[in-house]
DNA sequence: ACCTGAACACCGTTCAAGT
DNA sequence: ACCTGAACACCGTTCAAGT
């Protein structure tokens, strides 16, 4: 007979990686406190100790999370941006099921510190209006994966079928992504250094 | 003492009108079934007699009407581009609220329809690969309208405060933002020419 | 055809209470 | 300090019933 194994203590980071399971396997609308309690084997009221400001301090960190990037500074500004628009890119594609909010929350906590960094990364290696750079690149990232994901077929899951998501590196997302992605990084590279 | 006026009939038009607002104006965690029923002046339950997959249904014609923009064929493919991307972006920045499932939920019916009719537009005036063309035209638009509505410190409103929101026309949006929507804009339709 | 009322299962959150 | 149990107000949705 098993012996009851002694409970893994609840902490910010398992509540965090708990969540991103269930929205990216059942969608953001089935992420409820009380399921996300069950997948802790923990009561719903237990996460309160831990996120006080409850489902809204859930939300701002799983955005905070899938948003937070950091990259060291390479041989060129060019050659920052470029690494920093992959590893964005890739931290969000990971998760779909909280794209949404990553979209659409204003940066906060340490993506707003990993924000400021970047910017201050590209304006060391001489690039001239960082900030401007900065937004640009953002906003393609963000379009990008939003398109991406979009054509994928993700969308939140009927919840009947228990199918896991699989990331779309391999399978998911159509070849031509990656290609597409790296072409207009490059034009808008490009454009931001003529400006 | 005044007359009991005749109750306006329920429509999906009135529906998602209300809809649209509540969501632009106390954030979509607020848009509540009872809620817009109170708005429409009806019980929540006839709003399903309009909307027969209920919530959901609302959610999907709420991405659809946010997404779905026509434009007259201009003098060059360009042209055409060009007018059909600030349409997007102005229906996209009119809902804040929506936001999220506009950048989210695959295009359906109409939003559909009207990516094919875009996509013919430009196929038409000569731009060779002009699917993949308005694939990175919505990649733009969409990252663009993110970032702008993120900095322009539009969230899901607190409740309490009972502020409408203004679209970020005159007020709202650092001024800046026009002119670096159509800066990047202008580079990438240089970058789809040369493709 | 269109809307209501009551009902059901589920939700977020609070608070006092346990350990 | 950390978690539970009961409670409250509020959800989405169904279904039979009214008109």
């Amino acid at each position: 007979m098993p012996a009851k194994r002694p409970p893994i203590p609840l902490s910010r980071e398992r509540i965090i990686d708990a969540a991103l399971h269930i929205a990216d396997g059942q969608g953001l609308r089935r992420l409820t406190m009380r399921r996300l309690g069950d997948a802790l084997q923990v009561e719903a009221m237990a996460i309160y100790h831990h996120l006080p400001r409850g489902k809204d301090a859930l939300m701002d960190a799983l955005a905070e999370h899938v948003t937070t990037v950091h990259v060291e500074p390479g041989e060129s500004w060019q050659e920052s941006a470029r690494a920093w628009c992959r590893a964005s890119r890739a931290a969000l594609r990971e998760h779909p099921g909280v794209l949404a909010l990553a979209l659409t929350k204003p940066p906060r906590g340490r993506a707003a510190i990993a924000i400021r960094e970047q910017t201050d990364q590209l304006a060391d290696a001489g690039l001239a209006d960082a900030a401007g750079a900065v937004r640009a690149l953002r906003a393609y990232v963000f379009g990008a994966v939003a398109v991406e994901v979009q054509q994928s077929g993700w969308a939140e899951p009927s919840g009947d079928e228990n199918e896991p998501w699989r990331p779309p590196s391999q399978g998911g997302g159509s070849p031509g992504a990656d290609t597409d992605f790296e072409y207009g990084l490059d034009a808008l590279l490009a454009g931001l250094g003529r400006r």
